[in-house]
Formats: structure tokens, sequence, C-alpha cells
DNA sequence: TTAGGCAATTAACCTAGGTTAATTCTTTCT
DNA sequence: AGAAAGAATTAACCTAGGTTAATTGCCTAA
């Protein structure tokens, strides 16, 4: 893939919101960063202010603990935007990295100089709101079923969301997505056979 | 408050962030709410697929679980807009209800109405990302005060993040906000009390 | 003024999930 | 094929917070 096959993937990933958007007002140079299986795009602290676009591959979300615990935020599979929203937009260091877990190929810009061309163009800003808005929506049903559910439940629950993951993954990220240990998602596994075949 | 009064209170929490929005596009008639404490504004369940705006008071948006417990989701102080971001967006029915925790007053908007019409104003736009970005941040602070930190830590974080309310407020409705039950909050304050004086 | 009712505390007991560590099962590397 | 490293399981024990219930304190209404 070259650049303009980056590019072109990139807004059509937008266009197919069904705005019209003036992609001439984006004269930002793009970047493209490619991430081995294992490594990080960025890591939990950096400035990673940039609009991230993942074309290819699966990346997870990570931040660890002060204790050193780590805890899986989000999966991301491609086509998708990635990258901290509370980074790019108050301009503070970032509370997770965003590792590969399958060899990945992501472009990027530069938010604040993205955002300052891009913010005259009414599709454009439609999209983005449509864009806040779905990943406001999956944060509140994240912290409902934390609140809510056993980690049992939410263990179900993501074997239902993401069924392709459920085999692939190792169980250490499966468990730290849910928010418990692996010794404690072994034990639910194993429960959960023994109940019912 | 006549109706007037409000309006110009609604735009001008808007006009603060300093875009250029045009008002007169909204022709869609408001509507006015008294809500007693205690009462509801919108109960779980309903289609509240209305923008609100809190004029003044103070409620709190409180979801109930199957086994009927109640989790508190925000505080929510005058002046603010309030309500579902998801029951407006998706046309679903709401999954808290919002309760008055003084006397309030309320106006609001049918979303989908208000939506078509001041979409077409770019100020409108920026200022509803503004929006949309600064909730994101909020509940993801929120996911990580509960993955990462002990019910302790989130009583403490509590307290310095509503002073005014942590001496007010009934302890149950602390307890709902942290994600325990009232006594275990009790015990917590009780340990709290022996360590430091 | 007192009775009734709710909020908060305290205590005793229970449970989900954490911690540590030993054991087995899988990969991978040579 | 065999060794070494990592992943998952299992078991024993621990802890934060839930549950139930009794006790106390506080407010309100007759």
């Amino acid at each position: 893939m070259d650049r303009i096959q980056l590019q072109n993937s990139f807004e059509a990933y937008f266009n197919e919101l069904g705005y019209d958007i003036d992609w001439q007002r984006l004269t930002v140079p793009m970047e493209v960063h490619v991430i081995q299986k294992g490594d990080y795009l960025f890591q939990q602290g950096d400035a990673a202010n940039r609009l991230y676009f993942l074309h290819s591959g699966l990346m997870r979300y990570v931040s660890v603990s002060d204790e050193g615990k780590e805890f899986t935020q989000t999966f991301a599979k491609s086509p998708r935007i990635i990258g901290s929203t509370k980074a790019m937009v108050t301009e503070t260091r970032v509370l997770f990295g965003i590792q590969a877990l399958e060899n990945c190929m992501v472009s990027s810009y530069p938010w604040q100089a993205f955002y300052a061309q891009m913010r005259h163009d009414m599709g454009f800003l439609e999209c983005y709101a449509r864009f806040l808005e779905r990943i406001f929506i999956v944060k509140e049903e994240r912290e409902n079923a934390f609140v809510k559910h056993s980690a049992e439940r939410r263990y179900l629950d993501f074997c239902a969301a993401y069924p392709e993951l459920k085999n692939t993954l190792p169980q250490q990220q499966i468990a730290s997505y849910i928010g418990i240990t692996p010794v404690a998602l072994s034990r639910i596994r194993q429960k959960l056979k023994l109940s019912q075949g």
C-alpha cells in the first residue's frame, strides 16, 4: 500500500457516513507507521496528540496501574480511527499505550493542525460528532458492565461481542479486558465448562 | 424566570465557548419542566430523546440493576446540559433516570428537530463537538477510577471533587456513586476517621 | 412530648475474586 | 527430539466488600 492508497482509504472511511467532505482542505502531511506484532504505536505517558487510523491489523489499548497491573481498555480492529481523544483534545500525556496484536498498518496526522484545517468543513464536523457520540456510548456501556455485572457475565458478554478473539487471544489479555486476573478467568471458564458441557 | 430568560440563559451557556452561533435558526418550541426535590425528570426506560438544560438545582443520573440496586452515574449541577446522549442519538430507551436532589428548573427541545435545524450552523457543530469531547473524557476517567482504584480511594476522590456534596448528600447516594453499599461506605469512613483524626 | 420512621453505625458472617506457588500443557528454538 | 520459556490450570489461603440484622441516632408529625 502506498501513501495515496492509505490516504484514499482514510478518506473513504469518513465518506461512508454519507457526509460531503472536501478533502482538498487537508494539506497537513500524513505519516505512516508500520507496527510489528507486540510493539507499541505509542506508550502510556507519551504526548500522542495525533489522529491515528488503523488500516489493517488488530490492536489493544492497555494501561498500567501504579501497582503495575495491566488493564485492556479496548480492542480495536481495522479499519478504525484509534488514539486518545483526551490526549488529542487536551494536549495532555496519554493514559494508555496502544499495542499491536497483529502486524499493523497505521497512518496519522497531527490533530491540532488537522482540526485547524478541517473544522471549516461542515461534513467533517458532523462526522467527527458521529464519531464522538459513538465512542461515548461505548464507554457508557462499559461503565455499566463494570458496575452492574459480575466477572462471569462480563466474560460471557466478551465472548458474544468478540467471538473471533475468544479463541485466538491469550487469556491474560482477555482477563485484563474483563478486569480480573488470569487465575480468576481460568476459574470462571472451568466453572462454565462443568455447568453446561 | 420566564421563557425568554430561560431561552437566553440556554443560549448564553453555548455562546460562552466563544463560537458564533446563529440562534435564529432555532424555531423548535422549548419546553419547561419544574421538578420538585426527589422527583424525576424522566425514568429509566422512558423514551427521553430530548436535549435538556438544567437552569438551577442539582440532579443525579441513577440506574437500577436487574437485582434492584441503585447506581448513581453522575451528579449534575446547574447550569449544564443534561439527558442521555445515547437515547437522543440512537432513539433508544434511556438506561437511567434523572432525579432532582433539589428543586430544579429545566428546559428542553426535541433533539431530532433541534439538531435538524442547528446542524447547519458551524458554531453550533463545534460547540457540540466540544461537549461530546468533554463528556467522553469524564466517562473515561470514571472507567479508569473503577478499574484501578479501591473504594476508599474513590471515596476520597469524590470528597475532593464534590466538597460541597460530601456533607449535604445522604450517604446512600454517595455510596451508590462510588459503587458500594452504604454499609461499606460507613466502614470506610470509620476507618479514615480513626487513622487520621 | 412522644411515637413512628428513616438514616447511619456496628457486628457477624459470607463470597467473589486476588495472591502465591506448584503443576501441567504448549510453543518455540536448537 | 529434547530443552527452555511461556501460558494455563489448580489448589490453598487471604481480603475487600456484600448481606443481614440488631442498635442507635435523628427528624417529623400528632
